[in-house]
DNA sequence: CGTTGACTCTGCCCCAAGGGTAGCCCTTAT
DNA sequence: ATAAGGGCTACCCTTGGGGCAGAGTCAACG
């Protein structure tokens, strides 16, 4: 005979869940001091702490172990409750995978976002961009309005979207509103749908410039591509590109100050 | 401008929820009647629903997704949040899994168990039984106490117990106590330790009879089997054996009315 | 026998992430 | 003006206990 202490630390339940059990019913002291309240325990009860602590460990709820327990007679029943715990645990198994993908994929996303942050300078450049097939989606307005247009080339290209995001200005300067843009993402595949067109960007010789911080400041890096490109005595053609390296992501906006857009300049054959 | 009904509707979060993400502050409604204490969303409230909607299927806490939201600047910080939850979610694949193997264990174990329930006869038969390789605990005692022995054998044996417990009886009569025991597992290897023998038990010929029902019962089994070895005028070799075929569970009792006990007493060879 | 320290009792509040309900107030349409 | 439908707060409920307060109990020691 053990007092409800001793018991604790024979079995392995705490007092309070000793104390639970006993209120629900599925692990009743052999003795009850009806004076006292106290509660004294004897081997049979440790048998069934034990097969209540094995039926925990495999997350059955208290409820479910109750009936388990009531029913012990019918062994069909248990082995249908086992059966159906089994195929809880699959399901959560399969949901904490999934859950485990999409981390996994946002982590990688965002780490690729974060990465081009290091040694990047922020001079004009001149480089050779590659040619790439893209997606993408063309529309007359402000800047703002690419957004939509990023996510309707992520739902219809999916996972065959393979590099930064950028986009086309088609118009020589500059517009507030009613702007000729493209939204494009680079594509490993893709057939135009309804509103996209997929298609090669050619690439060439180009002058760059990365822009840190919101854009509502990169007229400033502009002023600074359209100076080197006077000096050098270059003809640009249109359309002129912005690379978004480090954008807001997917899920986070991040800080608007370490946004990082490459602004591209064709230069024209000689 | 959305009332909580309607901007429930438009970001699929119950009214409920938005009420409880509005007293955490992890979503506030960008308008707040001060008369009427009615709330209203606009669409900056739906860019951030949208993200708690994305990181709540995540299993991301309240907590932990304000705690995001506010140090939005941080990437660095929010990519450790990111891989913290996916080491949560991995522990706890594996834990699942673990659990579900071992459901998996108990119903084939159990299920065992219930087969042999079926397409069994209760008369008295002569058939062979093979040799088999055991491990055994032998003991003088009562019936009672070959519980810990098999315990002592599982634990010892473990994975490599092939079939049905079994106890060898070296007494010729009836003993209530002190009897001669000897508790067996059949098993595919395994080595002797402190306490339990392994060696091949021999089979041969024998006559065989299922008892049902509990073992406090088992004489009457006895009885019938006696005296169809008397009218056969078979002479019987020590030790008796008992298969039992179903018998209480590793978890649960079970009803004992369904207990199934071979018993098997082997004929000397003539 | 009294006291003291350790133990136990009940009852209450707490966690997460909401669900459900009651009673009252507000908006909007007819 | 009135009625229907929405929205408000406040309260209790869920699981499986954890923690604490105040009071009662047990066993040992002097």
């Amino acid at each position: 005979m053990y007092s409800i202490g001793e018991f604790s630390r024979i079995c392995g339940l705490t007092i309070k869940a000793l104390r639970l059990y006993h209120e629900k019913e599925l692990l009743v002291p052999s003795i009850i001091d009806d004076a006292t309240g106290y509660r004294y325990y004897d081997h049979k009860n440790a048998e069934q702490a034990r097969i209540i602590l094995y039926l925990r460990s495999m997350e059955f709820s208290l409820s479910d172990i109750n009936e388990m327990l009531s029913d012990a007679d019918d062994d069909i029943e248990v082995l249908s409750f086992l059966e159906k715990q089994k195929a809880v645990i699959l399901g959560k198994i399969q949901k904490q995978k999934d859950i485990a993908k999409s981390l996994q994929f946002i982590i990688k996303t965002e780490k690729e976002n974060g990465m081009s942050l290091q040694n990047v300078s922020f001079d004009v450049e001149e480089k050779e961009v590659e040619t790439v097939l893209i997606a993408g989606v063309r529309f007359k307005g402000k800047y703002d309005e690419c957004g939509p247009a990023f996510g309707k080339i992520g739902k219809a290209m999916g996972m065959n979207i393979c590099g930064k995001a950028l986009c086309l200005y088609y118009d020589a300067d500059y517009k507030e509103s009613d702007a000729d843009i493209e939204a494009c993402m680079p594509i490993r595949k893709g057939k135009p749908v309804e509103g996209i067109s997929v298609r090669e960007l050619s690439g060439g010789k180009c002058v760059a410039l990365i822009h840190k911080g919101p854009y509502q400041t990169i007229s400033r890096s502009y002023e600074k591509i359209m100076a080197y490109i006077k000096s050098k005595g270059y003809t640009t053609t249109l359309p002129s590109r912005e690379v978004y390296l480090k954008g807001p992501g997917m899920i986070f906006k991040g800080n608007p100050e370490n946004y990082l857009t490459e602004i591209q300049m064709i230069i024209e054959a000689v």
